[in-house]
DNA sequence: GTACACTACATGCAACCGCATCTAATGCAA
DNA sequence: TTGCATTAGATGCGGTTGCATGTAGTGTAC
């Protein structure tokens, strides 16, 4: 249980450093991002900011500004939802799903390199 | 792979989070703070900063900082190295041994709460 | 319709982090 | 000894985070 958590602090540390570093160098995304983008590929969908925030491990209010700088960098747009005007709607741009596309195997080998010794796990 | 990673994200926020309230709202003491005061407990020893940088997972100047806030608070003391001047040991006060021993079953329960479900980990 | 509770998202703020850099001590070479 | 590269730890700075709060839209009770 406490090696369960040292294991998970471990990995954690040394895939976020790496993410970091060769996301950031390599496509100009920080590892939030990416993971945002990331969860809208998956979905392929228009997806509301809250329904984001269920997937992202992260809060509200951070996801918030994360979006925010996606769609400063043209990656993602936003648009509102005339079902719910408080709503807002978040929307791959090509542009993001062009650099989601060109980070992906970045992020595959980061998680490849640190997770090659990984313990399967097994309930 | 990327399962793993997943379940590693998922378990740190979660935990790291309820850290954060639990050892926070009754102890005062912060995720960092709470590790690196673990960490001199089990070595029952004065320690280097730099050895405490390798085992807490975080840079060298958070550790910097993290111990000089547990210094303001009482919890350790510095003292130079006579060895080597330019080091710092980090010695544990009586009111950090005590902080940590009231601390350590509240973190346990978060972790055994976190990890109630915790797959096993098999090589 | 008016008032009020509630929800979705944005934003001010303070705390923490990592990187780059600074200071001081060490050690080695000429 | 002097000079210079190296190391330990501290600190300035910019960036991200979560919490508390603000703003605007929704829904319900009267």
């Amino acid at each position: 249980m406490v090696e369960t958590w040292h294991y998970v602090l471990a990995k954690h540390a040394k895939a976020m450093c790496s993410l970091e570093r060769e996301l950031g160098d390599k496509h100009g995304l920080g590892p939030s991002e990416f993971e945002v983008l990331d969860r809208i590929v998956h979905h392929d969908k228009k997806l509301r900011i809250q329904e984001l925030c269920d997937e992202v491990h992260l809060s509200q209010s951070a996801l918030s500004r994360v979006v925010a700088r996606l769609e400063k960098a043209q990656l993602v747009s936003r648009g509102v939802c005339d079902q719910d005007r408080r709503g807002v709607f978040v929307c791959i741009t090509e542009a993001g799903r062009a650099r989601h596309k060109e980070a992906l195997p970045t992020q595959r080998a980061v998680l490849a390199d640190i997770f090659a010794d990984a313990p399967v796990l097994v309930r």
